[in-house]
DNA sequence: ATTGAATGAGACATCTGTGTCTCATGTGGG
DNA sequence: CCCACATGAGACACAGATGTCTCATTCAAT
């Protein structure tokens, strides 16, 4: 009886990554309640992506804990944080183009947050002189939401494999294309 | 009197790129255009990001043609790629996130043109020892696509000044964030 | 100055998605 | 076994966007 809210969620955002503009009837169906059930769970499409958006941002934060940023080197520490964000891909991939989100002058404080611990994150490295400094933190938090959604994508699309998101994802961000050797 | 068609082109790409889902009305005003006038020209909305799409795909070839990828080293190649790539970082995030170009069974071919150029770049880097192997072509495209959409955004929030657009961008995606030496 | 073409503004019907409602169903708890 | 409650299906009005139309205006070319 008693509609699964985590499931739906859940179901939701897998398709609301797929195709972000899916009617509140296609979210229905997917996530195999009726509409009725899902407008009396959520009090409109907008209380749905807030929903997604509190999740995305539970999730993430659950994330940082488990990576334990500041134990070990930073470039473990990254590893292990693209590692834990990988269930979760799909969903900040969404959150992540779904600029609407930030518009307004509601924006979830929750990014502020995160934003703030991940560029802390790289910044300390940067301090240590394991991180390079001619790039800025917040461009680094940035590019780090942006290859993870990106990676979601083409794992979606096939053209990466799934087993392969955390190495492609993090090591790009790590050590980029070019060859070269740890100083 | 007569409409500029390209104006009006790089206006909505500028407005889309922000809001992905202004309505027809308000990318003709962003244009200074009449909603008449808009539809006269573009049958339709999807018409419009069709004409986009277009135009998209012509700048990036562009792009490619003044980036001239195979003269000089990989790295200095990238460098210029995305300095050409910039006048067109607003439109190319656009159509990066508008996935709805994906789905249909028409899909522009000048996608897979684009792909394989940029996937054969990246290739070629590997094969002369300059670039890692480790990271597929394919996914090094695709990451490529997103930094300079990401950046773009980042760029437009004012997280990233415009003129740090070319090193950010570039430099992520060549050299990562791990301090390191070129072999 | 005149003419013709393109434009802007607005009216209009249409369509799609939304949000609310009712009612029958069926499932779980008492 | 029975009852209460959540659900699914469908109907409904509403809002917003779309696409088409008309008409007055304006600009350019002749």
């Amino acid at each position: 009886m008693a509609m699964d809210r985590e499931q739906v969620l859940r179901d939701a955002a897998a398709l609301l990554s797929r195709k972000s503009t899916a009617t509140m009837d296609e979210v229905a169906r997917a996530a195999g309640v009726g509409r009725a059930t899902l407008h009396r769970h959520f009090a409109g499409r907008d209380a749905l992506v807030r929903a997604l958006e509190e999740l995305g941002i539970q999730e993430l934060e659950a994330a940082l804990a488990r990576a334990r940023l500041d134990e070990g080197g930073g470039a473990d520490a990254l590893r292990r944080l693209v590692a834990e964000a990988q269930p979760s891909a799909d969903l900040l991939a969404f959150l992540y183009t779904e600029n609407q989100l930030f518009e307004g002058d509601q924006v979830n404080a929750g990014w502020a947050r995160l934003d703030a611990r991940i560029s802390a994150f790289f910044r300390q490295g940067q301090e240590r002189g394991e991180f390079r400094i001619d790039l800025s933190p917040a461009w680094l938090t940035e590019a780090l939401y942006a290859l993870i959604g990106a990676c979601a994508w083409a794992v979606m699309d096939g053209r990466v494999a799934k087993n392969d998101f955390s190495l492609m994802t993090a090591e790009l961000i790590l050590g980029g294309v070019r060859r070269s050797v740890e100083t």
